[in-house]
Formats: structure tokens, C-alpha cells, sequence
DNA sequence: CTATTTAGGTCAGTCATATTGACTTAATTA
DNA sequence: TAATTAAGTCAATATGACTGACCTAAATAG
């Protein structure tokens, strides 16, 4: 099989060469979230927390529902980590022209939290991407795209309308 | 300060550039992980299951020190995990030549369902990679890395030595 | 105008993954 | 022989997620 493969795919499209992407990706999202996560485990926060923060600072006046299709978790799993947001007044709910929906946005203590965190990510992908050329940060980004399933493309460009 | 980075920078080292690749990580690499965290959950495996067997997989032998360096997780964590699978005969210990280490390797039933796992993930990487020229490749694995801390980065290459 | 759907909330129980801290055993090395 | 190292274990705790059942209020469809 491995024989075969690399008798078949040029040096780059090889199975071990592959699997070396899986370790990329691997370890870094994991360093790429570990910065902010230092900064959330001051404040008894976690990583969930973050993508709360993070999206809710993207698309002011998002609604509760919005929310759990970006992040695709459970609204009880929302629930508990919303309300220590709002609790603690990083972010206030108000409600939509339905009344039935929420919209939720960020306080002025919110808004310093998210770039606090932000700028960490900022920094380091400003840091590692300027040593590359626009040819291969458009390259990096079309990739990462691609390897998003059809119907959460859609949400990163309703997210980036 | 918007005003004055789009000013300095280049469009592609905008913020708003900049946070899209943060979305697009966050994305890419949750669609990642759910194909293989769908087969683990049939087997009340999660995704800590996986990084073992993937880890155990790639160095056939390691020891237990060896994989919480990789996996930088306590022997607390891993202990619960690992004990799972080698209850159910995934992953077979042995002694090594230093008698307080321990060895670990993958028996075939482990092999089997680190192949099946594996496949997903290489598959996906492989079909969008494809579309790709050889330099784009390149460029998006050394992005990548540059992403790995230092210490991590020294990890990586051991693991490929 | 009633019936249905939608948005949001809540209670309860459970599971997976991780942590810290304290302590033990056995083997190796200084 | 003393110190260090590799591994294991017990206990308590936190976080983030789940399922299932149920409720309210508002909007919309027939």
C-alpha cells in the first residue's frame, strides 16, 4: 500500500506526508488556543467562553439562535456559559423587533476582553504569515476553506457578509 | 486604529483579513475531527482515544513519559484513557529494556481501527489538497509549523526523525 | 381566529476530558 | 547508599458537552 502510494502520488501527496499535515493541524490549533486560554483560566473561563465572546464580537446583535449555528453546540451547553457572560456583564442581552429573539452584544468590558484575547491570535498569525507571500497566504487560506464541510462554509461567509 | 492598519498594511495583513483566518482554524479544524469523532463515539471512544492510538501508531514502542511529552496531557488524564484501550485489547504494553518503562504498540485490532480513522482524516487532506500546485503545499505546512511553539516544534521533528 | 411553529429557557441526569495534590513502588543512576 | 526517574493510584474538582422532557410567549399559516 505504502509502496504503491508512492509509486502513484508525487513525493508531497504521499500518505506519510499526509499524516505529517494531520500533525500540523494537530499541534498548531493547539498552541494557536493556548495563549487566550491562559488569559480565560484567570478569570474561571474557558475555551467556550472565548467563542462566545469571539462571535458575539463579530456579529453584534446576534441572536441566541445564530449563535448555536456557529457554534453548533446544544443550547443547554449555551446556556450555562452565556449566562456567567451576562452575569458578569461582559455581554447584554436586548430584545430583537421579534420579540420572541434575543440580540446579544458586547459591553465595554466584553469589547476589552475579546480584543485582549484577539489581539494574542492576531499577533501571532501577523507574526507567522508575514514571512510568506501573498500567493501563499491566499494559498493557506483557500486551503483551511476547503477542508470546511458545504454547510459550515456557509456560515463563515454569512459571518463574513 | 482600523483606519490606520488598513493604511500600514496590506490587505491580506488587515485584521479583518487576519480574524478570518482565525474563523477559518476554528472551522476547519472542528470539520476535521468530526468524521473520526463519529466512529469513536460507536465504540464510547472519544477524541483522547484517538490521539492515543494516532501517537501509539506513528512510534511504534513509545513510553508512557515519551507520549504525555507528545500528547501534554497528566499521567492522571492519560492514565483512565489508555487503561480503556488497553482493556479492550486496541493497544498491548510490554516492558522495556529499562524495566521501569513501559512500551506501547498497537495489536492488529488496534491497527485496524487506527487505519480507519487515519483514512478519513488523509482522505479529506488528499481531495483538497489535490487541487493545489506543489509550492501552495508547501507553503501551507510551513505556515503551519511556524504556527508550533518552540518546544513543540522540537516535538514534531522527533516524532518524524 | 385557532393551530402550529419558532425562539428561548429550564430542570435533571450523565459523560468525557482534563486538572491539582498527595502518595507509592520499583528500577536506575550519581 | 541516596537521589532521581518512570509509572501508577486515590481523591476531589472543573469544564464542556450531551439527551430528554417540559414550559412560555410570540409569530405565522391555514
Amino acid at each position: 500500500m505504502t509502496d504503491l502510494n508512492s509509486l502513484l502520488s508525487p513525493f508531497f501527496l504521499n500518505d506519510k506526508e499526509i499524516r505529517k499535515v494531520i500533525e500540523l493541524l494537530f499541534f498548531s490549533y493547539r498552541d494557536f488556543t493556548s495563549g487566550p486560554d491562559k488569559i480565560l483560566a484567570k478569570l474561571n473561563f474557558g475555551r467556550a467562553h472565548h467563542r462566545i465572546i469571539y462571535f458575539v464580537g463579530k456579529k453584534n446583535n446576534i441572536t441566541i439562535k445564530d449563535l448555536l449555528l456557529v457554534l453548533q453546540i446544544t443550547k443547554q451547553s449555551l446556556s450555562r456559559v452565556l449566562n456567567q457572560l451576562v452575569n458578569e456583564k461582559f455581554i447584554i442581552v436586548s430584545t430583537g423587533i421579534d420579540k420572541r429573539t434575543k440580540k446579544l452584544s458586547l459591553t465595554e468590558k466584553g469589547k476589552k476582553l475579546e480584543n485582549q484575547l484577539s489581539t494574542i491570535q492576531i499577533d501571532k498569525i501577523k507574526r507567522v504569515i508575514n514571512k510568506y507571500s501573498e500567493e501563499n497566504i491566499n494559498g493557506f487560506k483557500e486551503i483551511l476553506y476547503d477542508m470546511i464541510e458545504t454547510d459550515n462554509k456557509k456560515t463563515f461567509q454569512q459571518i463574513n457578509d
